[in-house]
DNA sequence: AGTATGACAGTCA
DNA sequence: CTGACTGCCATAC
């Protein structure tokens, strides 16, 4: 892989993600300003627990899934870093993902 | 240079 | 509403 670009573009979003707040593979991949590779972040994120310092649990698809919990300790780790952010998870989903939702593209472009 | 893959997204049945 | 298919971008081999 090269150096990072997007993946590093990916994390510094991620990072970013407020305390309690969710956000989705599309809307970073959209402030990245490739909207359609939004499966790139995933990419991104998979790599990512190579390197620390990354919510990657704050990041789930847009239906509030969390997809990628298996990536993580492999059960219910990811789930238990939500619910320690007040976030709660239903069967792998974010309840009131909507509400919890934070927008890079509407977020970090108002600063 | 071409093919395969990925923690997705959007659309159709 | 759920399941399946296609599209798109970037990386790895």
């Amino acid at each position: 892989m090269k150096n990072d670009g997007f993946f590093l573009k990916v994390y510094e979003v991620t990072k970013q993600v407020p305390f309690g707040r969710v956000t989705s593979y599309g809307a970073i991949a959209k402030f990245l300003g490739t909207p359609r590779s939004a499966r790139m972040v995933g990419w991104a994120l998979n790599a990512s627990h190579l390197n620390h310092s990354v919510p990657a649990h704050r990041v789930v698809n847009r239906n509030g899934l969390l997809t990628g919990k298996h990536h993580f300790n492999g059960t219910n780790l990811m789930q238990q870093l939500l619910e320690s952010e007040n976030i709660l998870v239903k069967k792998n989903a974010i309840v009131e993902f909507e509400r919890l939702f934070w927008d890079p593209n509407i977020e970090l472009k108002r600063q």
